[in-house]
DNA sequence: TATGAATGAGCCTTCATTCAT
DNA sequence: AATGAATGAAGGCTCATTCAT
């Protein structure tokens, strides 16, 4: 696994060439922080790269397919992080769990916030590439709405309460990441993790002493 | 106010040219709803407005002009709905205005998911675009964070927390628009309704019955 | 029926753009002579037709589209003229109206020479272009075959027959047009009409008197 | 005569670049067969003979030269087959002379097929190529003059008539090959010696039997 | 000697905007 | 006021050829 893109699939790249898949990656997700999806040009990540376009075009189809290429890490690492997600339980261990969970997701998201945004802006365009999207987003709620069965709190429907707690994640992380509303990361975290801990076992915070 | 952009400010239009301006707003719902900010082109706009492009920069001084128009009414329309939130307290009448409220921000939501999703497509680009849309946000928070603070509830931080909320209500009704997830909107309505409530008195449901 | 290619095909054109499609076209045919049709650049037609390569793409889709509106017209010239060739016969009638027809012809292709060639040269590519080419030889040697079946000659096999007939005007013709091989016209014009006379009726030349 | 290009020249190619040579001379023919001149890639000729752009330059100049080797290998084997046309007479003798070498032509052709096509295309462009080409044409009709001076015949101008000739035989061989129309193989050779003897002797076919 | 990685000029096409009628 | 013709800068992609290993 390279994470090259279509042309170099039929291919075994030597390490030089892995090298400049590595080089294009990157700088596509420099491209993507400084301009976004669709103002980022070939130009700039072979320039990034320093590279030439005949050289982007030996490793990726075309501009979307290393976007994709880059998604497709991107959904491996959230994939990998939601299935750490322990047992969900009503108690102060289980919030724990959840705050922690929701910090590693927190570090993620953030480093790849660049291509996080490029999907966003993205959604409506190519099939393939929202698909890639659409099925990070689907394995995350897939796994949430499991643990909530689980965790047998007093919710209804399992699977709407999962994408309402998805929903809330990623755009709270999204507005964080992309500084549209000023927000500091810390009570942040905390105010995530006491809401959805509300929304699955109705208690807000261990603190509510009054 | 005509909705008309920058070229017409200083103009006073006669009835016919109001026409034509209503019609090129609408036609440009329209081609956001079929193709997108990104997709949608000029020539789109102008034939679904039945008009030529000439006109159309006698109304709209670019492209942007004419979203950016049409931003300015939903976010006219959202900031409206947003002051109509009546208090909110802990209890079940608190839950129905809450829940009242979400039906109707649902319904402005649906009826201009097309201006919604350019918005989001557009994010990046354009810092005046991007900006009247932050705006929208930001108002809402600003509304929804006086009233938490109003409640007297259990947050810590109602400014953080009226951010996971808004978060929590702009993305729910995001997905169930462009249908990226498979979500009914009735049940959605509920759970939005009590995820809300539980994040901000500690109540989940009120059918807790185990 | 303004020769103009598909962009064209739902619009009224007004007398400037008719002008200006008529200028393409003929600019169209002086870059096909002066370079062939793979070598020809639609920065070449924009520049013989002092146009903008935008102006050209309103007109025809692509370049193929400009070559095969080319075609179109040098077939229906061909085709006219085909129909024209009056009954054969084994006299001397007959030889001189294959003749008269055989100069005609000649006539034209040195008018379009530019516009068969470029379709000799792309006859493998597409798919559209050759076929309007083919069309129009199949044409042709439909006409012949009719012509040499009323004639009631010795020939076994008019449509072969036909087609060896065509095949030797049009190649003929295509050596004397592009110099290939130095060739004078009225010579030619004379041996091309005794070998198809005498393939048809079994005399070569009137004044084989020995 | 290894059949290589100009780089090959100055060395002396050991058993294995012979072999190198040779691989890619077939993998030539096969690109030109499957895909024509102008969209044949190198790229297409090296992955055909399995070995590499590096290893191609070193034994071509460029592409050109290449397919220049090919077609210096068909002239030559077209060359040896013209000279082998023995005296035309006007008796069934000739007649039947015509029509082996024409069928042995039609072999050749065949089997170059081709390449011949690929100089058909290519005839605008390099000078050089066309060049060959020509030569082939030229050396063709001047034998085919020969032979109809020596016939002593009723034809008029022997240089006109034997490039009426050749255009006929190699058109019609051109449009069997390329299966531009529907010409079987037989009937095609028939009429073409019955055409051609036709125009040079004034005798159509023997079975005139009206 | 062979390989495959790299280069970059060149070409097609799009589309926001301006202009002439 | 309206129309549609014209513009041209910009960007994606190809591919012959050269280079480093």
């Amino acid at each position: 696994m390279t994470g090259a893109g279509a042309p170099a699939a039929s291919r075994a790249l030597r390490s030089q060439g892995r090298r400049t898949v590595r080089r294009l990656l990157e700088a596509g997700v420099e491209v993507l922080a400084a301009k976004g999806y669709h103002a980022a040009r070939v130009d700039d990540v072979v320039r990034a790269a320093s590279t030439s376009h005949g050289t982007f075009y030996r490793y990726f189809a075309n501009k979307d397919d290393l976007f994709r290429a880059l998604l497709v890490e991107v959904g491996e690492a959230m994939g990998e992080h939601a299935e750490s997600l322990g047992p969900l339980t009503a108690d102060d261990a289980g919030r724990e769990e959840l705050r922690r969970w929701l910090v590693g997701f927190a570090r993620l998201y953030d480093r790849f916030a660049p291509v996080v945004r490029a999907w966003v802006e993205a959604e409506m365009d190519t099939d393939q590439f929202g698909r890639v999207g659409a099925d990070v987003l689907a394995g995350f709620a897939g796994i949430l709405t499991e643990r909530i069965e689980a965790a047998d709190g007093p919710v209804d429907d399992p699977a709407s309460a999962a994408i309402v707690v998805v929903a809330m994640i990623e755009r709270a992380n999204y507005y964080a990441a992309v500084g549209h509303l000023a927000i500091d990361p810390e009570p942040l975290a905390d105010s995530l993790a006491a809401a959805v801990h509300a929304a699955l076992f109705g208690i807000s915070t261990p603190r509510v002493s009054h």
